[in-house]
DNA sequence: TTAGGGTTAG
């Protein structure tokens, strides 16, 4: 406990004496409210001596939300329970909307359920006083700590045990926002659509999901309502449409919002260029970071990262390296691990693997996964065996479990033709349980979005699918295109592998946007994963001959397929 | 009587 300040006490101690001497407190404890709150985080202890000799609901509740807020949510907990131990002050539905603010936020970042001891104390409390499902306060707040702590089945039941009545907006949000944080966007958009109204919270849980899945009817959508109630687009709002344009690779449209939007931070700058950066576009990216300079709005880390990733995507590694030298300096960010992490993913793309592995053993910080995750990627694309070893050896000493590594290290044998080695890795992994993610495509159609596993039968046109399939392999065959089957040899046999790859996820998405489009319309597809090098190749000869735009995006960045040609001009 | 809830990039 920190001592009393100086500057927090003095006024506090002459506002408490005129209390005091004109015997407002003897009146009505209450009084003492306004002093508990402003005391209660510079000096917990002179605020419970407070509270302790002038007891009131309404002046422990005042404290307790205030230090709910403050740097030290703990003590909210804390007070509360000596809130508990006084006869003139039982706790009502006012105390636990800000306690419950004070659990959540003591639970640490992207916590599973264990952590979250203190608010389901809490909610027991809240039980064992049937104030649990009275107040739509306490719903909305009780909903939002089972969030943070990760519990969605939780959040989802005391939104079910709420009155029906009682579900105002925030309570919805609340549900939505649950959702969105735990990854479930389709189910986003599913619930968005059973609410009986909307406001900018909702749009900005609805539009963020549309930025994961890719699903830009439905963002374009949410869009267009907002704009046909409201005059001008909030900041947090046009952010978060850009990057919902930007991440389902409308770049024309994010360029638009772009333009409308008045009081650009460094966010909505920085979203913009980390859009372009990963749309093809790095060199826009570049003079567009130089056009934010000008007008005076200074990058933080997140920009300087955009920045990194555009000068990785265009191969510019003399201005990477540059940038990543001068920016302590000149933008004073001071370059995080993940900084560290474009340059090498920088050098490793332009072949300089000494280079990367010589930064990564230089940089100020124990190397991360991703960091030695980077130069694994390289060394493969560079077909450097030995430290793509290294490297893969390196992450599974960080992170025995790491399912990429096993699969990079199996590919890297495969690609060098060392099939002793490949066997090896495959049965260790299946000793120890460890499973690729298994590749998932998203495509979206009239608003409605399908989600394609490998090899997936569910959806109800699959017949027509899989003959559209049928047709394209013809087509490509005629175009002299052969399978490249060298990314498969980690999970099938041999005489599977190009059927299997013949039915990647991507290709599934991609059929049935042909079914359902006509020539000259875009097909978008969001992948989990790395487009593989087959996909990639089908998708260039498929724009062309069928003249479709081509949007993909996978795990790292955009591929625009047009007329035969991708935007990332095979780098990727 | 007074007071309480939802949101903020990758």
């Amino acid at each position: 406990m920190p001592p009393p300040t100086t500057a927090g006490t003095l006024p506090n101690r002459a506002l408490h004496a005129r209390l005091l001497r004109s015997g407002a407190l003897d009146a009505d404890p209450s009084a003492a409210a306004p002093l508990a709150a402003s005391a209660a985080n510079s000096s917990l202890p002179y605020a419970l001596s407070l509270l302790r000799a002038h007891p009131s609901t309404f002046s422990y509740n005042t404290a307790i939300r205030s230090l709910a807020h403050g740097p030290r949510p703990h003590l909210a907990v804390a007070l509360y329970r000596s809130m508990l131990l006084g006869p003139l002050s039982n706790p009502n539905n006012y105390t636990y909307p800000s306690l419950l603010a004070a659990c959540a936020r003591l639970l640490p970042a992207s916590s599973p359920t264990p952590a979250a001891a203190p608010g389901t104390a809490v909610h027991a409390s809240l039980f064992r006083r049937g104030l649990d499902s009275r107040d739509r306060f306490i719903g909305a707040s009780l909903l939002s700590f089972y969030a943070a702590a990760g519990d969605l089945p939780a959040a989802r039941q005391v939104f079910d045990a709420s009155p029906p009545g009682q579900r105002d907006l925030p309570l919805w949000n609340s549900l939505l926002h649950a959702h969105l944080s735990q990854g479930f966007y389709a189910h986003v958009l599913r619930l968005s659509r059973q609410m009986p109204a909307a406001d900018e919270v909702t749009l900005l849980a609805l539009v963020s999901a549309c930025s994961h899945l890719g699903a830009l009817d439905t963002g374009r959508w949410a869009h267009a309502s907002y704009a046909r109630t409201r005059r001008s687009t909030t900041r947090n709002l046009g952010t978060a449409l850009l990057n919902m344009y930007m991440r389902c690779g409308d770049v024309e449209s994010a360029w638009s919002v772009f333009r409308e939007t008045l009081d650009k931070d460094v966010r909505t700058w920085s979203v913009m260029i980390a859009g372009l950066a990963t749309n093809g576009l790095p060199r826009d990216a570049l003079a567009l970071f130089a056009e934010m300079k000008n007008t005076g709005v200074d990058p933080d880390s997140i920009t300087m990262t955009a920045v990194l990733s555009a000068c990785a995507h265009a191969g510019m590694v003399d201005e990477g390296k540059k940038f990543l030298d001068c920016m302590p300096v000149e933008y004073r960010v001071q370059p995080t691990i993940e900084h560290y992490g474009c340059v090498v993913d920088l050098l490793g793309r332009a072949g300089q693997l000494d280079e990367a592995l010589a930064l990564i053993k230089t940089v100020p910080f124990k190397a991360d996964v991703v960091l030695w995750g980077a130069l694994l990627v390289a060394c493969r694309v560079h077909k450097n065996v030995d430290m793509g070893e290294m490297a893969a050896m390196e992450i599974l000493k960080l992170d025995p479990q790491h399912a990429g590594a096993c699969v990079f290290l199996s590919n890297v044998y495969a690609d060098a033709g060392k099939w002793d080695l490949v066997q090896g890795v495959r049965s260790s992994m299946k000793e120890q349980k460890i499973y690729k993610p298994p590749g998932s495509s998203i495509v979206e159609l009239n608003g409605v979005v399908y989600e394609f596993l490998s090899g997936d039968r569910s959806h109800p046109q699959s017949d027509r699918i899989y003959a559209m399939l049928d047709e394209i392999c013809k087509t490509l065959s005629l175009k002299g295109h052969k399978p490249s089957t060298k990314e498969v040899t980690f999970d099938v046999d041999e005489e599977d592998k190009e059927v299997c790859i013949s039915q990647h996820s991507e290709k599934l998405a991609l059929a049935l946007g042909l079914i359902s489009t006509t020539r000259g319309d875009v097909i978008r597809i969001v992948k989990n994963l790395r487009i593989c090098e087959d996909c990639h190749s089908v998708m260039k000869i498929v724009s062309e001959v069928y003249d479709r735009v081509i949007v993909v995006r996978d795990r790292n960045r955009f591929h625009h397929f047009k007329n035969g040609s991708c935007s990332c001009l095979d780098y990727w």
